[in-house]
DNA sequence: ACATTGAACATTATATTGATTGTTCAGTAT
DNA sequence: ATACTGAACAATCAATATAATGTTCAATGT
């Protein structure tokens, strides 16, 4: 906007910016990999700064402090699920019912491998909500949105009915908390959620078809 | 079976057990109002004990270990839940669907009630699931089988239509776990969670109804 | 006989201390 | 200027010693 600088300060900018946001992803990644193998509590500034051939110092130029770091991974994880299933609610290949019930085992197939890898996610989860706490709040509310979505989808269609898009979505989300809680996720068998889920989709799907007669 | 006692012997014994019984019930309440209060770890058999006029080491002529007291008040609190649940699926002069919206509301009530009562009530479950493994499942199990009652009723009376009861009373429950697990039940609002079940049940016992068409 | 207890023992919790850790910042190198 | 470090500080953790607790049992009273 301004007058321009010279022709190589940009180039260098962005090579610096590169830099430091390399910097950045290396310290994510230590940090990732020494929180899924020992927890947030048992990895130290120290550790994930020698993983990166830095001082612990330094890593203060990235982040404000260590519980940013799991936030950050966090953030990263529900916008990774997220845009998941925001492509699985776009598909117009596929019908709205299927599309939900994709959703669905989309995000227990996710949060099991999440539970499977980290022995100390229940660690990271505590510590992400007092960080941030409306992380996950606000990722939930983005899902709702896109199952209201993909059921208004499915009215057009005339493949469902009901009164309230938003209110359905959070009917269908809350009824299939038990396949996206860590808790549930954690000490139930993956084969046996995967049945349940089905069943329940089953149950709400023919809930929400047309011709119930409300 | 054998030659008959004394004429008083009976009512001695009868008082006998009948007063070891009332000692089981003080040590009992004595123990349920500690565990309330500070939690499992933080109350002693002393302090119970004391409550009860006793030393400790009399209460282990009542029970054989602390864990099994709160195993006790585990099991009578489930007995409760159980008579009031089968009551609910009982009343003949409830349709069937109003029965299962009675039997998740009274759950959810139930366990709303727990939770404001008893802040220590993780630790409580956490010891009880450990020292007694098969009694919250056994109780899912029976609750299971009071739905799959209800929609054995539902479907004779042409309401409703299903493939399997017990297929279907596993799917309403697993449905409904966000309202009746106390982890949920614990941090969100309960007006949430009862505007909440009564959307989820209202579309689970839409796709119960008869002439969806499956 | 039966209910109860105090003393004893092994285990678990608590408190105290010294060592780690998270975080800051003045200072060095590039 | 910017990336980085080492030293310093307060807060937290780990280890150890100490006290409490759960549990048992021989002994006591009823």
């Amino acid at each position: 906007m301004s007058d321009s600088p010279t022709l190589e300060a940009p180039t260098r900018a962005a090579t610096a910016a590169t830099k430091a946001v390399d910097v950045r992803e290396r310290i994510l990644e230590a940090a990732r990999a020494r929180f899924e193998r020992y927890g947030f509590n048992k990895t130290t500034m120290n550790e994930i700064a020698g993983d990166c051939a830095m001082s612990a110092a330094n890593i203060y130029r990235y982040f404000p402090n260590k519980g940013e770091i799991v936030a950050e991974g966090a953030r990263r994880w529900l916008g990774d699920s997220e845009r998941a299933l925001r492509d699985i609610a776009g598909r117009a290949a596929l019908s709205p019912a299927d599309r939900l019930r994709r959703m669905v085992a989309a995000r227990l197939a996710r949060m099991a491998d999440l539970v499977s890898r980290h022995p100390h996610l229940d660690e990271l989860i505590a510590h992400v909500c007092q960080q941030q706490p409306d992380l996950l709040a606000d990722y939930t509310r983005r899902v709702r949105a896109l199952i209201a979505g993909v059921l208004e989808d499915g009215a057009r269609a005339g493949d469902f009915a009901f009164a309230d898009a938003a209110e359905a979505a959070a009917a269908i989300e809350a009824a299939t908390a038990m396949f996206h809680h860590h808790a549930f996720v954690r000490q139930l068998a993956l084969e046996d959620l995967e049945r349940d889920a089905e069943r329940v989709m089953a149950l709400l799907l023919r809930g929400l078809a047309k011709g119930t007669g409300g």
